[in-house]
DNA sequence: CTGAAAGCGCTAACAC
DNA sequence: GTGTTAGCGCTTTCAG
């Protein structure tokens, strides 16, 4: 305001009413100073207007994912929706070290952060964070605090989904090969794939746990088809690592897929599915609309909403080749068809 | 400051003399003041200090990587390194879209930062950004600005170290499997793949180039080996999912790697390196190192230092089974091993 | 319609 | 040693 009020040579509370909308002054006096502000670059001080209205329309962000596959599609939908109402975002990364993270809050506390979002590479509960007063959120998180919000995926119905549409494809014989138990993620999938069987009177199904990788897929593969006992005519993966893997297994022993066996993945994430052979059908957890809605809710609770409880968004389901063969050859076709 | 000074019962300049160690007071007093800061968990307002100091402790990050690949590690190691020294990042994603980013900018101004890091999805040259005064710095991207520091990785560099590993290996036909020729990278990398065969007597090589995908990996592999012309023993592969799709397409060809043909990638993504079977050798930039060097740059330029001009970090190689088939069969081992 | 002044929380310089 | 004060850049209230 300074500079801009001495050399548009009126007041400095004059000058103040003729950047904001605000002020009632003569059309004349405030395009000068507009003018003038222009002319030397004067650009209000964030810092200064949110020391006098304590509010720094500023949140941070806090995540533990180090490698970003989960964190960051959620943390680009935040900014970008935090970003039209003016509010900008602190990155921090913890990368699982609760000592760093004691270190981060206390420096965003310091900055007067709005609000704080918590993520990470698994919705695992984790121990909630102190702050005093300021909303929190928990995205692709949760805290052991029942007044904390989460936002998580659905990943019962995600399963349940996919196991469906198997289904409706005509398997019977549906095995679900996924990750370790200790994974929440994990046990709601299981429990979702349990449910569709059930449902459609198939009995309690074939779960095999192993780790997130392709080579767990392959494994898993070497395991259902070692010729003892009845094999599996679909593949439901925990994630779309381990559906490739079993893809290229089946591929190696020559069996059709989706022919023989219809495989649905789990994640949507589009290096793998894509470039899979064939491209896998998988389970798309929306990450993004996940990131939006907790902006969407933090800026109500800046605004004073008080929400808490676990809240669940859909699943998707994205069908491509390995279930279903009328599927263009093209997996790039695919793609944009979506 | 305020209440400590109220319930310490002391001076407002005591009070703050107190929690900086600066001023000299009694013991006592200090104590006093600490205490109760403590006790209504007072914590000194950032916002306040930089508004006096006119120094934010705050950097902005415009990034246009939405995928993050490339872009996150770099983040990552940036955050860290300035985090250490109390600076606090702000994260804006443009996606590429002008306007965005400079309302981004605008925002980043209005709140002060001390410095602005531009980072994108690839190192192409990119219009210069207009900010009066504060240090820029381009990682993995560089500006039409000879003034402007870019920091990058030796593309140029790291394709020597690939193909001297394998000419090392007796390998002696080696082709340039490569992404589009519009990016710089691929035309770095192509010099230095020519210049360490040309080193090494070896001619012109075998140049293709397409795009980064599996896909193309595997139909380059059917152009080379479709039974006309000499075929290669050695693949230098522009990133490693065209090097993943390679080692597939000749697996299925019953071509052994890298016993007939030897494979070596570029970036050493885990999940695709690792993965693939056989394990992908490959050339890794060095993104955290990029994004270490950018916030120790970054520092030095808000305490006054003046750098320009265009300076790249050293690749590296990473040594697994698609070149070198002494390695253990087992990918995990190796990772650990690196 | 415009100017002056207080105060947001903090620091630094100076007085006591 | 400790207290006072001016001012960082801005908004808002209240006089003029």
């Amino acid at each position: 305001m300074r500079d801009v009020a001495r050399l548009a040579e009126v007041s400095i509370g004059t000058a103040s009413k003729a950047m904001n909308a605000g002020g009632r002054l003569r059309q004349e006096t405030r395009e000068k100073v507009m003018r003038v502000a222009k002319e030397i670059g004067y650009r209000p001080n964030d810092l200064a207007q949110s020391l006098h209205r304590s509010r720094s329309r500023t949140v941070g962000i806090l995540t533990n994912d180090s490698f970003g596959r989960f964190s960051f599609p959620i943390i680009q939908a935040l900014e970008e929706r935090l970003a039209d109402h003016g509010i900008a975002v602190f990155m921090c990364n913890a990368t699982d070290d609760p000592a760093r993270e004691r270190q981060h809050i206390d420096q965003l506390l310091g900055k007067r952060i709005d609000g704080l979002v918590v993520t990470a590479r698994r919705s695992d509960e984790r121990p909630a964070i102190l702050v005093g007063g300021i909303p929190v959120i928990y995205v692709f998180s949760q805290a052991d605090d029942p007044d904390a919000l989460c936002l998580l995926p659905d990943d019962e119905g995600g399963a349940v989904l996919a196991v469906e549409h198997l289904i409706g494809l005509g398997r019977r014989r549906i095995a679900h090969v996924t990750g370790p138990e200790r994974f929440e993620a994990v046990r709601l999938r299981h429990r979702g794939y349990q449910r569709a069987l059930e449902r459609a009177g198939l009995g309690g199904g074939h779960f095999l746990t192993g780790d997130w990788s392709e080579q767990w897929g392959r494994e898993a593969v070497a395991q259902l088809f070692s010729g003892k006992g009845e094999t599996p005519d679909a593949l439901f993966c925990g994630n779309d690592q381990i559906a490739r893997g079993a893809a290229e297994a089946l591929r190696d022993r020559g069996i059709a897929v989706p022919k023989d066996v219809a495989i649905v993945g789990f994640d949507n994430w589009l290096v793998m599915a894509e470039a899979a052979r064939p491209p896998l059908t998988s389970i798309d957890m929306n990450l993004p609309a996940l990131g939006r809605e907790a902006g969407e809710r933090l800026l109500a609770m800046i605004a004073g909403e008080r929400v808490t409880g676990v809240k669940r968004l859909p699943c998707t389901l994205v069908v491509r080749q390995s279930s279903d063969p009328d599927r263009s050859e093209n997996s790039r076709l695919e793609t944009k068809a979506k």
